[in-house]
DNA sequence: CGTTAGTTTGACCTGTATCAAAGCAGGTGG
DNA sequence: CCACCTGCTTTGATACAGGTCAAACTAACG
């Protein structure tokens, strides 16, 4: 469905998707942005959207493949802070300084200011879509808590659940993921830099998942196969308990 | 000087000398907010200013001691995702949902509402103000990436370091730390929950830093004995960054 | 002075890192 | 079609950072 779509216009279709999958934007709140895509951008693995040292070059929408957000110590480890799926902006409001951007898998981009432009605009008619924007923000930013809790407190084994299923989660929002599976194209070095972790202890946590039937990887499709043990696994609310809105009760 | 005024009229002293701080802010532009502090609410430490499982009720300024933004896991784990200090907001817009929010010491804060209306208020006597507001929420996001970086790729040994050196960064701002010195009321447990350590190794980890003549902690005050060394170790290193020295034979 | 919360110590254990080398594609050029 | 890269995954052996448990020490405080 997407695929056939120019990679300008795919993108804000998944940009879309995921402001209308909130509470607050009504179907027929989409404004309609003027086309987008003729500024493409495809980027190799492991390259540079801008680099550790530069500002950010304005702000881009993630068309398909990941990107993410890094910072990289004098030494040479590497903390990714933030994975941008497709349908994400990189390098808006939510992506502060002092972090470099980087292709983690295979990517496209195209150019976002012409939907910054929309919802900076005053205009009463993008309300709707302002405020999905920014429940979106708050979104982002739960996200970060998230990754801090991640690397904080859970194990490699926990953490390593808890990030198969918020990829999960998010690519099913813009539609990118069927139930029970997903198009996984990170390496196990970027999924290190992700969790914190060593490759060799990344490849290790996913045998030990994939040993207790909780997930499969063959050719870059990531299959949860147990997904409520899986989610136990990760700490998340045990029974079913409704997480991404705002109102909830985590377990005691 | 800041403990001589009423609480609410500190704490607003302490939010307008952080939003100072930045460039956007001329002293002229500061507006005059109604009287703060009726609504004193004081907070023993580990006391919740809401619990895990509620919504924030509002949002606070802190006016004295350090508050924080706590997740607690179903097995007791707990993580602090970010720490408020004096002059810092709680609950507002930079806190996101599922986050409890915790008296990391005795801690006071008065009803931020007054001070959250007049930054939403459009009214452009207010730009000024509200660009200044917009910065100190950038520094709160960049802030939640600086730990990330910590708990992801950082040994006990340079988190430690770099988190006193935030502590004391923020504390200057709002001239609530000396130079080379500040006020650290946390205790080794909590630290443990900040830095996503064990207790135990905590402690261990401040004995090697005062064994390297890094720092001094003595009755809460906390003394950074040789900044440009601690620095380095937090590798916040202008200068070469290589793997830790190891001068002394750090031993375990 | 006993109580209590916090810090410190020691002994021991384990999760994760490190090092090194071997398998395993998918692509390339000969 | 094969030989050969090259980048990724997997494996094994070993080392260490940091966790756990339990107890002793310290200091504030009623």
């Amino acid at each position: 469905v997407i695929n056939t779509l120019r990679p300008g216009t795919a993108a804000l279709e998944l940009l879309l998707r995921k402001l209308k999958s909130g509470p607050l934007l009504r179907p027929d709140g989409v404004a309609p942005f003027g086309r987008l895509g003729q500024d493409l951008h495809v980027y190799e693995p492991g390259a540079w959207l801008w680099p550790p040292d530069k500002a950010p070059a304005g702000s881009f929408l993630v068309a398909s493949g990941f990107v993410g957000e890094a910072r990289v110590l004098g030494d040479g480890r590497r903390q990714i802070t933030a994975v941008c799926l497709p349908g994400d902006l990189v390098g808006a409001g939510a992506t502060p300084a002092y972090c470099a951007a980087v292709a983690l898998s295979r990517a496209q981009t195209v150019d976002a200011a012409p939907v910054i432009r929309a919802l900076t605009d005053a205009s009463p008619r993008f309300d709707a879509l302002r405020a999905a924007w920014e429940a979106a923000g708050r979104d982002d930013q739960a996200r970060l808590v998230d990754h801090i809790v991640r690397l904080g407190r859970l194990s490699a084994y926990e953490r390593t659940a808890h990030f198969l299923l918020e990829l999960h989660e998010r690519l099913l929002v813009v539609g990118l993921a069927e139930p029970d599976r997903f198009h996984m194209p990170l390496t196990q070095e970027v999924l290190a830099d992700i969790l914190g972790l060593s490759i060799v202890h990344v490849n290790r946590t996913l045998q030990q998942l994939r040993r207790e039937a909780l997930i499969t990887y063959r050719s870059g499709q990531l299959v949860l196969v147990d997904p409520l043990r899986l989610a136990m696994v990760a700490g998340r609310a045990p029974l079913a308990a409704q997480r991404r809105p705002a109102s909830a009760s985590p377990k005691t």
